[in-house]
DNA sequence: CTGAAAGCGCTTACAG
DNA sequence: CTGAAAGCGCTTACAG
């Protein structure tokens, strides 16, 4: 390969001078200078990616690490990843540091593959996490015992050393519910997540539900009308129709806590008799859906991911350059998105 | 942070000694192994990278690129992106290589950003470049310049520099006509790009198209039945109505290139008074679309792409280990998958 | 304005 | 079985 001495060489220079004009220092004779960019176009040269990082210390290159796994049909999660990664690499492209992209594999046992190593081996100056799942214990240990910085999307990790962006899901419901509420709806229901499954997100869009009902004195126990399914919506449409059997008022409205769950809601008000939007309502949270795909234009909650994606790296970079060690967190708004399923009654 | 000589210092050997119990060399008393061991346990002791690096000149590293947008709407390019990348990220893990992730600009003027930046620096070792677009001339340039790998996805470049992994679209397309045919449909209509889009997979199924309808020495033109539209499906739908009207003969099948083309299909055929499945038959081509967002689930083509992903990680390591040097090219069937979009006429 | 020296952390021969 | 020497490509003081 060409190397800074093949350059001086050709140039009549030392090295040395060749490494000056890389580094764009300005102490370089105008005409030394002129030589060696000659020589350098003329040899093809780039400086040497490793004799950099083993003097600067700085690989200028970060991990993204996401329990969010590539492969599978959930459309929603894969889009969401997307986002985030898109205004990530947006901020890597500015400040010329890549990215290296990491899975941290659902179950531990049974394999040998080590999701940190890049991060031990000094592959990369930092990590951005994001999230779905909480941070492995195993990670908070590398990530303590390595000073390096770690910047989590979409989680707020209590530790003191780590920095955070986030949505305000809590607010993001409770404004939800507000709106659904200025257009006339009364009884209004919410579709979440069994308690087993850990996604913070979602039991803060719980939580806004509640409490905007609770604030808002209805006559009804919230918890009454919350349904809990998993990601994939597994019996969702029963438990629906079983629902509004049970309920002595049918909700005129659904939230939705994730535009996937609309499908299979639709359909259990379908078995049920009742029809979207004619007699119910129903507001989703992402804004991920293709209109085309979908009979209906769904009313729904946006995120701004590749924001997030974005803040995220810079938050990062600044940690890697030292100009900020204390831990940066920062909130961002969601955006409400009136649509054909929601409907004034 | 720590180093062989912090290690070895702690458990009294020489930094050399370290470096091979790094490395599992056998030529090491196992007392002085295990002392050598416990230090590295307790200092937390992992190679430095770039060390490593500068010795082997290997990196360990390859760089995915793509002129595939991470941030967009259209789920088939996402979803295409993504099972090929879950496939070699797979093979990545089993042989512990980490994989930037790199974009091609759609548009290279007025950006100072250098795709090709890891790869001149020696960042990486090699790239696999998931097709869409054909590989830039620059790219073909450095390529060629620096002796390092290539491995293309889903085109196959006429370079005799470049190992590809490809499907078998022709076949596909030509397959798929067939099958419409055993369902006793005799005038099939088919949804392509236009022609100044360039997509190598696209127009081969046309080409299998028209070669299967000739083979079966149909009455009328192929290219007759032919749409044409754009990757968004802008404007399909009225040239669908449009076509209905034109024809002779309407197609009691279409054949869409793309599933992503469906919905304004069927709207189109709406339009113009028909109903799908019950007048006209649809198969189209991806197997991306989640069934329970579509009111029909589709009869479609599915492209092995996970196995794709992995295989081309495949070729471009050994082509890394230096034991393949000849040009490496595998070609994947599609598997045909009946379903409720086509009916027996 | 330019160059010789030292060193980043590691591995690869070479000696013993 | 173990260690001293040289070098991978680069940058950072230091000297002139």
């Amino acid at each position: 390969m060409v190397t800074q001495k093949d350059v001086a060489d050709l140039a009549g220079v030392s090295f040395i001078t060749v490494s000056r004009v890389v580094n764009g220092e300005t102490n370089v004779k105008e005409e030394t200078k002129k030589k060696v960019l000659a020589a350098i176009d003329k040899l093809g040269y780039a400086p040497n990616f490793a004799g950099q990082v083993l003097n600067s210390g700085k690989c200028n290159t970060i991990a993204i690490l996401t329990p969010i796994p590539l492969e599978q049909s959930q459309f929603t999660r894969l889009a969401y990843l997307m986002q985030v990664l898109a205004g990530i690499e947006e901020s890597c492209r500015n400040n010329n540091i890549d990215m290296i992209l990491g899975s941290v594999p659902e179950v531990m046992h049974n394999t040998s593959y080590d999701y940190l190593r890049p991060f031990r081996q000094k592959k990369v100056d930092g990590i951005i996490y994001i999230g779905l799942k909480k941070i492995p214990k195993e990670m908070m240990e590398e990530l303590k015992k390595r000073d390096r910085p770690c910047v989590v999307i979409g989680d707020r990790p209590r530790s003191s050393l780590l920095s955070w962006v986030d949505t305000d899901n809590f607010s993001a419901a409770y404004n939800t519910i507000q709106k659904i509420q200025e257009y006339g709806h009364k009884i209004i229901a919410f579709i979440g997540l069994e308690s087993t499954i850990y996604n913070e997100n979602i039991s803060e869009r719980e939580k806004g539900f509640i409490k905007a009902l609770q604030d808002a004195n209805v006559s009804y126990a919230p918890e009454d009308y919350i349904i809990r399914t998993d990601y994939d919506a597994n019996g969702l449409c029963e438990k629906i129709s079983d629902a509004v059997k049970k309920w002595h008022h049918a909700p005129s409205a659904i939230f939705c806590s994730m535009d996937s769950l609309v499908p299979e809601t639709v359909k259990g008000l379908a078995k049920a008799g009742l029809s979207v939007p004619d007699d119910v309502s129903i507001v989703g949270f992402d804004g991920f859906i293709n209109d085309s795909y979908y009979y209906l234009k769904i009313a729904t909650n946006v995120q701004p991911l590749k924001e997030m994606g974005k803040t995220a790296a810079e938050i990062l970079f600044n940690h890697i350059n030292n100009k900020v060690t204390k831990k940066q967190t920062e909130i961002f708004q969601v955006e409400f998105v009136p649509n054909d399923s929601l409907r004034k009654k």
